[in-house]
RNA sequence: GGAGAGAUGGCAGAGCGGUUGAAUGCACUGGUCUUGAAAACCAGCGUACGUUAAUAGCGUACCCAGGGUUCGAAUCCCUGUCUCUCCGCCA
């Protein structure tokens, strides 16, 4: 949610920068809504200050016995246009609140103003591109050779966009999972926490998902959603309450599975394990103070690259642009990992400074030693990583010709000292 | 799932339907006293919104949430949520 004394002092401006990132602010409904919600407020607190004084001489006059009925007559003027003032008040505001919940967070000054994909913007590459001297299999037929994959026996039981692992690659998800959060919690400071995977429809609008993009989540048949990311229920661990600055910042990870409907990306990574309706991620939050956000962003995203190194997986980061960023985010870092089959970079992380948007939402703060008044938060989150892509960039980049797949070095201790991944099936 | 109890300010804990934004204690902040500290004493101490140049005044709302009764609700009624106790069931 935006600030609302933002769009009150400078409306052209942020209606500018919303059309940036492709939303239209209808400028003029605004504006009506706000005139008339002056104008209600206004009339609607004055009639309720009357009304509480005469109810006052009311109660005081009963006491010394006296008549009270003239007062009576007068207070009951006041109150049937009380009434009708704050039900028309009540609407503007319901309307209002309908404009601001729908509306996306502005992009920081320094992201590249843009349509879509095509205008995000490479920062960094980081690893050599593996060659080859065989013709490099995908994921799906090097699962297939193992056996240790079963998109079939998934679709079988579930549908499409699911998958049954087994054996060593189940297992090496487990390997991945253990060694990111180690890595968060040992080198890079974050506390572990497990959380509900079902949450309520306060937790999606305090972190943005609602009521925008409710057909992006699974619902339960009472009213909960399966959560999309772990974001949900970690950043709405902060939500309504006032923290001491002390507390900052606070970092914390988890790692859940994670559910999305993938509604309008039909026909899109059809095949394989890229877009999954469950998918196992490792999540990173951040709750900082409002000067250390942007700081924190870059942090964020260098424990994501981190374990990317570790694995020794080539990557690249790209800044998205405007048009592509999501709706919560101010600023946001893609890690995209090389997928050999595929040729090319695939989204693996998303790292996004959510500033005070999603904190105005959850009503998250904290108390300023200067002023000692409450303040809002500000939150982050990235991926570090998504376990399923990176388990299928693992068994692509570090394939065998005869398809087994090399286990990386950091993941052998969690394999039980296994090195190699053999497609011998046993199932 | 069944039965009961409860939800008030940072915490504890009062509160007959009427000058209650809310007693009292603790904590906290400032001051007096003191060589210093403690104690004692004095004062202050919620949040949001509106109005405003204003973090000054003034106004409004908020005693779990949402409805209702009433001239007037922390106080009465209804619904929901959550917590606790007991029973049942259970990984």
């Amino acid at each position: 949610m935006l600030d609302p004394q933002l769009l009150r002092d400078n409306l052209a401006a942020v209606a500018q920068k919303l059309a940036d990132r492709g939303y239209q602010l209808d400028v003029a409904a605004w504006q009506k809504l706000e005139q008339q919600r002056k104008a209600l407020q206004v009339e609607t607190e004055s009639l309720q200050s009357q009304r509480t004084k005469i109810s006052k001489t009311i109660g005081q006059a009963k006491a010394k016995g006296e008549e009270v009925q003239p007062l009576l007559d007068q207070v009951s003027e006041i109150g049937e246009q009380l009434e009708s003032s704050k039900t028309a008040l009540q609407q503007v505001f319901a309307d209002m609140e309908q404009v601001t919940l729908y509306t996306p967070n502005l992009a920081q000054d320094d992201v590249p103003v843009g349509q879509d994909e095509a205008d995000n913007v490479e920062i960094r590459t980081w690893g050599e591109i593996p060659k080859f001297d065989f013709a490099v299999k995908d994921h799906v037929d090097l699962g297939a050779m193992s056996g240790f994959l079963d998109a079939e026996a998934a679709a079988q039981i579930a549908g499409s966009r699911f998958t049954v692992l087994s054996q060593d690659l189940a297992r090496l998800q487990r390997a991945l999972t253990q060694f990111m959060l180690d890595t968060h919690i040992n080198s890079h400071g974050y506390h572990e926490y497990y959380v509900p995977y079902l949450v309520n429809d306060q937790a999606m609008l305090g972190s943005g998902q609602l009521p925008k993009f409710a057909d992006d989540a699974f619902i339960t048949e009472d009213g909960r959603f399966l959560i999309p990311t772990a974001e949900v229920p970690l950043t709405n661990l902060v939500a309504n309450s006032i923290l001491e600055v002390e507390d900052l910042p606070i970092k914390m990870t988890a790692h859940t599975p994670c559910f999305r409907r993938e509604a309008g990306s039909y026909g899109k990574d059809t095949k394989g394990m890229i877009r999954q309706h469950q998918f196992d991620k490792v999540e990173m939050v951040q709750v900082v103070h409002p000067d250390q956000s942007d700081q924190a962003l870059e942090e964020m995203t260098g424990h994501a690259e981190n374990i990317l190194k570790a694995l020794k997986l080539p990557y690249r980061v790209i800044v998205l642009c405007t048009g592509d960023m999501g709706f919560s985010a101010s600023k946001t870092y893609d890690i995209e990992v090389w997928v050999p089959a595929q040729n090319t970079y695939r989204e693996i992380s998303s790292c996004s400074n959510c500033m005070d948007f999603q904190a105005r939402r959850m009503q998250a703060r904290f108390r300023t030693p200067e002023t000692k008044k409450p303040q809002l938060l500000h939150t982050l989150n990235g991926s570090g990583l998504a376990v399923g892509r990176t388990l299928l960039a693992v068994m692509e980049n570090y394939q065998n010709a005869d398809g087994g797949i090399r286990v990386p070095e950091v993941l052998q201790p969690y394999m039980g000292g296994k090195k190699v991944i053999n497609q011998v099936s046993s199932l």
